[in-house]
DNA sequence: ATGGTTGTCATACAA
């Protein structure tokens, strides 16, 4: 029997049915259990949930809008429920969640989060930009989520796009970020707090522990993104403390930035062991 | 200081 109990990989995909060939070809190469995506940018009924099956991904979970957001969670191992959390009253599908049943073995009754965090605008002011307010305001929502149902209490893993990177080593210049939407201290001591107090682990920096430094994105808009490097750490994986004790390893699959149209975000993958 | 790119949908807007 393998020791991998459970492997998760995380995607910021802009757009699933334009990306699908590159999501084929990593679930192909990574074989992940499970996929979670973000801002797959498609209705439900134009969801390419055939492919995936096609791919061995039967058990799928989704929402999505015309042409912005949505996220999705496809599977190789069955789910016991999912949910679709409307988040700061508005069904903008940025939050979706399953619970893999009891056939997912060591894995069974693990409750998997995939949030897309509003990216927030330009301008780090709620009373200006009324994204950066939505951004704040969705992070108090998810505060106020994990206080009213205690995710931790359960085996328990959160991943997404937050679209902040909280520590200095996630970012390229922490002095030229610091008034960047992403690294602004409101956002990442909001973001530390939420993690921490609910007793979350950051399952990246438990493995590549700072200073090192970890993005999970670079920019469209330089001209060479590799040779600039200026990347961030904005897609993250936390974990359940009763899970920490069982984490494998972390793979930021940084060669997909270069795959043919890519995200501008890679996949981090999660393994936890038996 | 500024603009740089991408995707979607319709030619602006969000990221």
């Amino acid at each position: 029997m393998s020791n991998n109990a459970l492997s998760i990989s995380t995607w910021n995909i802009n757009s699933v049915r334009l990306r699908f060939p590159i999501v084929k070809d990593f679930l192909e190469a990574e074989r992940p259990d499970v996929l979670c995506l973000q801002e797959t940018k498609s209705p439900d009924d134009r969801f390419p949930a055939a492919d995936f099956r096609q791919a061995g991904y039967l058990h799928q979970a989704f929402v999505g809008n015309k042409g912005y957001n949505g996220v999705a969670i496809v599977s190789r191992l069955p789910f016991a429920e999912t949910q679709a959390m409307p988040m700061c009253g508005r069904a903008d599908a940025r939050h979706i969640a399953v619970t893999l049943a009891p056939e997912a073995g060591r894995a069974a009754g693990v409750t998997i989060h995939n949030f897309y965090v509003p990216a927030g605008g330009d301008v780090p002011d709620p009373d200006l930009n009324d994204k950066f307010a939505h951004k704040l305001a969705f992070l108090a929502d998810m505060d106020r989520w994990a206080a009213e149902t205690a995710p931790t209490k359960r085996p328990a893993v959160l991943v997404g796009d937050l679209n902040i990177a909280p520590y200095e080593s996630d970012v390229w210049s922490h002095k030229q970020l610091l008034d960047v939407v992403s690294h602004t201290p409101v956002e990442t001591e909001t973001l530390e707090r939420l993690r921490s107090v609910h007793g979350w682990v950051d399952a990246i920096r438990t493995l590549k522990p700072e200073p090192e430094r970890v993005y999970t994105w670079w920019s469209y808009r330089a001209q060479d993104w590799e040779a600039s490097d200026r990347g961030r750490r904005l897609d993250h994986v936390w974990v359940s403390p009763d899970l920490a004790g069982r984490l494998a390893s972390v793979e930021i699959h940084k060669p997909v930035r270069s795959w043919n149209r890519p995200s501008d975000h890679v996949p981090v993958t999660v393994r936890l062991s038996s």
